[in-house]
RNA sequence: GGCCAGAUAGCUCAGUCGGUAGAGCAGGGGACUGAAAAUCCCCGUGUCGGUGGUUCGAUUCCACCUCUGGCCA
């Protein structure tokens, strides 16, 4: 069977469903490179809580797309987009098909979809849009953004403070409503637009979803409990002892790094800090979930079972 | 042993001047375009500790019992 496009696998699945060692499994037996498709995975000195495949792993198999930030800098959907193409092309280039492994959901949509010709966030933009949302509150700001981008503001919940300070951030860079940048970059000239958004890689999408939601909880507690064991709180300690780290920054707004910062402040004691982090976690899981439930072309399996992915692989023809 | 305060959703608690009850957290479902491990939306029936009594009617008032705190011995 030929193909026009180079193939790439996709591994998803909640936390602590198995993805890595699944990956890792797979790279033993196929020509792939792995890669990494996690926003927290991305930064450096974020290990024990994000479960970054220790040094010894990454040595025998290297990941790509880990630690390629420091935890002050923001990395974002956008700049992985830019990044794991040109690292799938590098693989494709070595002869090696990408075996993409993660949860961040939005960023294999981006992959998969694209995103529209946007602004990338500015600092200065996002301070005057809180300016004013601490004048008067985030109402003010959807209110001015029903000025600009009324479809924006009717889509947008008013409490969502997030999504208010960036459809408002790109109209005031842009000058364009961010629904407008959204139409322009589906049609140019009238016809569809696909030369940017389109993958150009054919994605062999497999899922490992838990059947047993109690059981996955389970493991999620029983591996951030292990997490703590093995110096979790003394981890944060280190990036809290930095001192140009924020609680804003999205590295310690990441799950169990946000609550042991918290206790850290003394916010609060340390078993409520365990009791948030393990429910932070499940949380995550859940909405990652949810993505899957509905994501079109996607193989599930139910546990991270080579076997069956080896299988699914050779019926794809993308393994002989 | 005596006195006092509690006992209500998985947890912490509010409340019902007597007409069978509601918040936060947890949990479930959903949304998702440069912060996404983020951000936001929706979902609350539970012998109101047990047994009696008063009452048309008790989770609410009364008595006793059980349990948990605290104080006094």
């Amino acid at each position: 069977m030929t193909r026009r496009q180079p193939v790439a696998v996709c591994l998803m699945g909640p936390t602590a469903s198995g993805k890595t060692e699944l990956a890792l499994a797979l790279a033993d037996v196929g020509p792939f490179e792995i890669v990494s498709v996690d926003s927290a995975l991305v930064y450096r000195g974020l290990d024990i809580g994000t479960a970054k495949p220790d040094a010894e792993i990454l040595e025998r198999y290297p990941h790509h797309l880990i630690d390629i930030r420091d935890p002050v800098e923001p990395y974002s959907a956008a700049n992985f987009r830019v990044d794991v193409l040109q690292v799938m092309d590098e693989i494709r280039n070595r002869g090696h098909i990408p075996l993409l492994v993660g949860g961040s959901m939005l960023y294999f949509k981006a992959l998969r979809d694209g995103l529209a010709d946007m602004p990338p966030a500015n600092t200065a933009i996002r301070e005057s849009i809180q300016a004013l949302a601490d004048e008067g509150g985030w109402s003010a700001v959807h209110a001015r953004l029903g000025e600009v981008d009324p479809e924006a503001a009717a889509r947008i919940n008013p409490n969502d403070p997030q999504r208010l300070q960036r459809a408002l951030e790109v109209y005031e860079l842009s000058g364009k409503s961010m629904t407008r940048l959204h139409q322009e970059s589906q049609y140019r000239s009238g016809e569809p637009c696909l030369d940017r958004n389109q993958c150009p890689y054919h994605l062999c999408q497999i899922a490992v979803v838990p059947p047993d939601r109690a059981r996955l909880h389970t493991r999620i507690e029983q591996r951030f409990m292990k997490m703590l064991e093995v110096g979790l709180v003394a981890e944060v300690q280190r990036l809290y002892d930095r001192g140009d780290l924020e609680p804003t920054l999205p590295a310690i707004k990441a799950v169990g790094y946000r609550q042991v910062w918290q206790y850290l402040e003394g916010g609060c004691d340390y078993a409520t800090m365990v009791e948030k982090g393990i429910a932070a976690t499940r949380q995550l899981a859940k909405r990652q979930l949810t993505w899957l439930r509905t994501w079109p072309d996607i193989a599930v399996i139910e546990s991270p079972d080579s076997v069956s992915v080896l299988k699914i692989l050779k019926s794809g023809s993308i393994l002989e």
